[in-house]
DNA sequence: AGCCTTGCCGCAAGCGCTTGCATTCCGTAG
DNA sequence: CTACGGAATGCAAGCGCTTGCGGCAAGGCT
């Protein structure tokens, strides 16, 4: 079979727990004595047993990170950046897609727990009153949800939420429209309330329509929503359902920037590439991954310490680009 | 700390070793004890700890699954189809993105390895010598490049490209453009000898570009090319290249398919929803996932057995859409 | 010169679970 | 009534690694 410890151990002539701590770096080892270890373990190609270091260790070296939608190009940015982040401080990192559904966020954090060393949720749809047992599945780290008692990572949308508005006004829309997220989530309630507060603040005429699942096709039957209320600018919930908008849009004949501004949220890879590229409300997607493994890495390792749960806010900012025009002046 | 298997044999007053067989469901036990130690264990709050289950046992009940990049779209589809039907067989996944590095992907799969069940590699660049280190791996299936002795999943791109050429030839185009995937690419090397068989039958010129890396950025760059060489039509190694220079042919104000056909492969999710919309080559993304994961599980059900390695194949065929017309007149 | 540090290393006890084999207890066949 | 075959359960030996504790030698101190 594979070569164990004790292999390499009775290679070099020395007891097991001396190699071990040479290979784990920690511990006191005279330096020749270590050096001589990594030499023969690496010639007889021992690679330690993960699953054995943990059972004694508790650790794991791997991140549990829950995302509800890998299909949602919002997402794979903050994954990669978690994976590189992770593989920079020598983790490995676990990702599960729920898939949306609320009711498997606390299923697989509960399966991956004791797997993992620590774990980050990304934009979590669990009902407020579930979220406690969440929360004591520590260490982990929330993104995208505020969650009492414990600590996360947040953007700010209402920096970026009020640029796009004062953009939208200053092109000379009077009335706008916000294409809800889903019903109950938390980075929907955020985005809408930051959208209201700044249409009051400037005196321009709030729309507000949906629920609408953050997928394309949702974005499709929006477009006929909005058509129906003859809005000539709207802000939508995330990318997806402004880009779904805009496909449906020009497909129906209407020309997106001339006819109707577009503004999504995310600022996702796609809305470079879409005809015409989309204005959007950035989102620090990577920074948030990064800063979500700092956190959980943290607490990991200050294990018991009672750590005040700490909130990190990122900021938003609008990036202007082709969906956006002046109000048609007809 | 956590209720332990020792814990509940005290409570239930019976051995480890019975609650241990009652909990894992295959050994006999009686009926009667096996109800009531599920019942104590329920209450008690007993999960059992898989670390170190899977220490004793080998087993892990994990799938690694690595793909190239998760942020290209056509991966999601599978990345979800293997963990739907993983979970549908009591597994999960450990996905890993290995970014485009070739080098990872033998790293990666070697860190993983002891940890899961399985492997499945997604699209592998690993250049063909260093495969071997991959294979014994085993138990290992590949999606998408051909292992000599090895199972894997395949698409068969003939299919759909022979549809493409004589789709474009059928709409008077005479001579078309290939993009070229990455210069080692296994599915770029098939696709590519595709379009030249299809070409050759079909009397059809071809001229061939690139390479080009999967990425939207790669299509903006191969636009300006394909626009030097006068194409009127051209078939992308994937959706992500065909999208970019879908874009940016609009934004020089060349009219994708009134002017330019264009073809993409993959038929990613996103395919449906540029502006135009995208022809595109199907390929059976969640099929193959799906199917990559029995094979997995047979071969990692029968341990040692020398299995035949197999080869499933699965068709392509090409998608109509609003980015093909015929061939401008000029 | 005796004693205490200090540095390096070995001992042994697990971590929580699985599993081959032994054991016990019946029912049943002989 | 003895013997024997199962079924149900217990015993104990690990899986490969980490880690607290203690041993031992070499050097520093008074």
């Amino acid at each position: 079979m594979a070569v164990t410890l004790a292999d390499v151990a009775r290679a070099v002539g020395m007891s097991a727990s001396t190699v071990s701590r040479a290979l784990s770096g920690t511990e006191k080892v005279n330096e020749a004595t270590r050096a001589r270890i990594h030499k023969v373990a690496r010639e007889m190609g021992y690679e330690p047993n993960q699953v054995a270091r943990s059972l004694t260790s508790g650790r794991s070296d791997i991140l549990g990170l829950i995302v509800p939608d890998i299909a949602n190009p919002f997402f794979p940015p903050i994954i990669k950046a978690v994976q590189a982040r992770a593989a920079s401080r020598g983790k490995t990192v676990l990702i599960a897609d729920v898939d949306e559904h609320p009711a498997d966020e606390i299923k697989r954090a509960r399966i991956m727990r004791k797997r993992v060393d620590g774990l980050i949720v990304v934009s979590p749809r669990t009902p407020a009153e579930s979220m406690s047992q969440l929360v004591e599945l520590a260490p982990i780290v929330f993104v995208n949800r505020e969650v009492p008692g414990a600590t996360s990572v947040l953007v700010d949308a209402s920096e970026g939420v009020q640029e796009a508005v004062e953009h939208l006004a200053s092109l000379g829309h009077g009335r706008i429209g916000y294409l809800n997220g889903p019903r109950r989530s938390w980075s929907n309630e955020q985005r809408r309330t930051a959208v209201r507060a700044a249409c009051t603040e400037l005196g321009i005429e709030l729309v507000e329509l949906g629920p609408f699942e953050p997928q394309i096709q949702a974005g499709v039957r929006a477009a006929d929503l909005v058509h129906s209320k003859a809005l000539t600018a709207v802000i939508a919930y995330d990318d997806l359902i402004a880009l779904g908008l805009m496909a449906r849009m020009t497909e129906r004949g209407v020309k997106v920037g001339p006819d109707i501004s577009v503004i999504g949220i995310d600022d996702s890879p796609m809305s470079g590439m879409a005809y015409p590229t989309l204005t959007s409300i950035h989102v620090p997607g990577s920074r948030s991954g990064m800063t979500a493994v700092d956190l959980v890495l943290d607490m990991a390792d200050h294990p018991g310490e009672e750590i005040t749960p700490q909130v990190v806010q990122l900021e938003t900012r609008l990036i202007i680009r082709g969906s956006t025009a002046p109000a048609p002046t007809s």
